[in-house]
DNA sequence: ACAGTGACGGGACTTGGTCCCATCACCATA
DNA sequence: TATGGTGATGGGACCAAGTCCCGTCACTGT
């Protein structure tokens, strides 16, 4: 950090303040490094120097060194509204299932399919990594236990419904991930929501 | 630590080299210092301190801070074990049932009622602590799935069935540490599961 | 022209966590 | 009785995560 020259514009215009981006670069320079070395032999400063920040500005950005990965929060408002904008008449699961398309149209678009796949194994590679998504994950269906409770689903039935939902996109979620599939996230869920309630019938 | 006489016996004995239980006096004193002053303004070394230990000694038996509330890790073997052991012919989530009368016998004794709420009171208000338990959570339906395949039961309803068990374990547990009931953790357990499988039909 | 704003730089500081070595009661064996 | 090994602990150096506070300076509105 002594070069006082270290993240100027590399062009000539007039000289910008910041470069811009700054969130997006940190998690584009941590992914690439936690793929290369791993997570725990990544210092937070070494993301911060290859996106040509520091330290203050990588937790002024992110919560702590895992939430770099798991900055992108609007899932949970997607399953909320996916959950809301759903037939009135829909039995929890199929709410659930539209949640699922919502997502699927607005957050799993095929473009981000290589980065999502990317961010996945560097995720399954740590523990403390995996400790993070397990909360995420509870967040999301306490979100979606909630939503369906506002439409009137039972308590029980609700968290049942939210639970037998995140089992679905997990498993969706894996499937679409996957080099082979070219299906888009939606139908994936309708499939594996399917899937999951014949199961649930098996028990 | 200037103290040599620090955690000597109080006893007029011969001299024991060490006080015996480190890992159990270490849980206990950082069960009550969570309690009086929260798990984030506890340091380790006041923890220590209460015990008459060093931070050494402490991760020398807990990988970190928060696993001193988790070092009970003898749920993975019971939960196995009580699905292994179920009749033959159960199916699925009557061989979970098994499991959770086993936990209930081995582990949810009702002498260690005061101690489990206490632990989950200090657990819920933090949310580091929550998500090592959620990540403990992913540990058992793991563990359940798997046993559950080793008896033949296909892989999407292993899964189904072992998350549909977790929810009823979280469900029963709710209610057992409650102070008003007096019921014994198998009992809630097997009204837990009844009423989830009934929920789960009308999703 | 000028003061306010807001994102960033930077450094001091606390704490979690790792590593390595010293200590010393206990124990087995001679 | 002597002697050497064992194993849980003490202790301190060290690194990285995370917090706090303050300074900088292009931008912006008046």
């Amino acid at each position: 950090m002594s070069d006082g020259t270290k993240s100027r514009a590399r062009t000539m215009g007039p000289m910008a303040r910041w470069q811009p981006h700054a969130p997006e670069r940190l998690l584009v320079a941590a992914l690439e490094l936690f793929e290369e070395r791993g997570y725990e032999n990544t210092t937070v400063i070494e993301i911060t120097e290859r996106a040509g920040l520091t330290k203050s500005t990588f937790f002024r950005h992110f919560r702590d060194k895992r939430e770099v990965l798991f900055g992108g929060g609007a899932m949970s408002g997607l399953l909320a509204t996916g959950i809301d904008t759903a037939p009135a008449g829909a039995a929890p699961l199929e709410a659930v299932a539209h949640a699922l398309e919502v997502i699927g149209r607005e957050a799993f678009t095929s473009d981000r399919r290589e980065f999502s796949a990317r961010r996945s194994a560097v995720i399954a590679a740590n523990p403390e990594l995996r400790e993070r998504e397990a909360l995420k994950k509870l967040g999301l269906i306490a979100t979606m236990t909630g939503a369906l409770e506002r439409r009137g689903v039972p308590d029980l039935t609700a968290r049942v419904a939210a639970e037998l939902g995140a089992l679905a996109w997990e498993i969706a979620f894996e499937r679409w991930r996957g080099t082979a599939s070219r299906d888009d996230f939606a139908e994936l869920a309708r499939q594996a929501l399917t899937q999951v309630r014949a199961a649930c019938a098996l028990c």
